[in-house]
DNA sequence: TATTAATTATAACAGTGTTAACAAAATCAG
DNA sequence: CTGATTTTGTTAACACTGTTATAATTAATA
């Protein structure tokens, strides 16, 4: 008699309310705001039954984050496949990657770490936009004594602040045996792109 | 008589002796773990006392935001101080960043949006080592087919998978009015650039 | 149907940020 | 120096959070 398998078919429907329903809510108010209370408001369960399918709260978190890894290597698969030169397919991974995480901003956001400040936060921060002319001065100064002096400054400036920060922030994560030579080496060939791009 | 001057100057002691207790706090148990009633207890006050210092537990993170700030910027202005050479210069400036970065890790950390996912963490999501490899073999796919085959693969996929995230997180963060057109130019840029520093 | 096992809920513990209501201390006026 | 007033600080509560021990209910078995 198959009632063992109906126990375990109702425990997945369990389970998988569970999930949608953290992703109703996350939709709805944000990781932030995401409550072990709130997920068994909406399936109608009480809180121990949540935590009989999961250890605990970033056991959930942790499924979205896979999933998240799932949608990206799915868009990354598709986006270069008939793609034959090298260069045009590493562009198109990099768009697809890019809006990968536009469009699903929710993901990104937990993969890469919730708390990503926000616009009107980072604007009660005055001390920023000193950073940001210290920064763009910089730039601005290697492209006046380059051959394209017309070069757009402000989107150069971007693109090293952004490399910077991406350096960092990745190289935050993936902190493993590797010596810090082989990380500074990352930095320099990465600035040495950049400047080399400007300079032609 | 000066006693407004000394309530004042009492005043800002307690609130110094805030600022100070929380730092300690998060160099011990980090920032989420940082509590007001933490911070009353290290102070030998009571917790409402905090609230006629600081509007809020946020108010008092944005303070070290804001320091940190100043301490970022005050270390790419000594960087690049008496290099001539614009290009030099730049490098020095994206060290001094890196380097300050992993000297202040807990400053960073708070000026970028808390959650760092830790490397435990990151250990824990099998489908992280399917988009490494993605990237890594488009890259690879890359090098092969250019001039300089012998070119560190491993490095370079860290660079690009680095310059992806800083462009994407930065974005997020900067969502002003700038058009999304704008945004897609900084990426194509910067891909652009990358592609062509291994391509020589 | 009675007994045993699986399932679900209640209620509590130990925290969190925040604030209203109250007590103590310091200052000022007479 | 005493009494009223303002400032300062504390207690205790509210509304949350994640997590879990205990108890009640329901379902499957003998």
């Amino acid at each position: 008699m198959g009632i063992v398998e109906r126990k375990q078919r109702q425990r997945e429907e369990v389970r998988d309310g569970i999930l949608r329903a953290a992703w109703a809510l996350v939709q709805e108010e944000g990781w932030q705001s995401l409550s072990i209370r709130k997920i068994a408001d909406a399936i109608e369960y009480s809180v121990p039954v949540i935590y009989s399918h999961f250890e605990n709260k970033d056991a959930i978190l942790q499924e979205f984050t896979k999933e998240g890894f799932r949608k990206l290597n799915n868009a990354l698969d598709e986006s270069g496949a008939q793609e034959k030169n090298p260069a045009a397919g590493l562009m198109l991974m990099a768009k697809a990657y890019w809006h990968f995480a536009f469009q699903n901003k929710e993901y990104y956001q937990l993969m890469y770490g919730l708390g990503m400040p926000t616009c009107e936060k980072v604007r009660q921060v005055p001390e920023l936009s000193k950073f940001t002319d210290l920064l763009h001065g910089a730039v601005k100064n290697l492209i006046t004594n380059s051959k394209n002096a017309e070069t757009d400054s402000f989107l150069k400036f971007h693109t090293f602040w952004s490399m910077l920060h991406g350096l960092v922030s990745i190289n935050m994560v993936e902190r493993t045996a590797c010596p810090d030579s082989l990380h500074e080496l990352v930095l320099e060939d990465a600035v040495r792109g950049f400047i080399k791009n400007i300079q032609d």
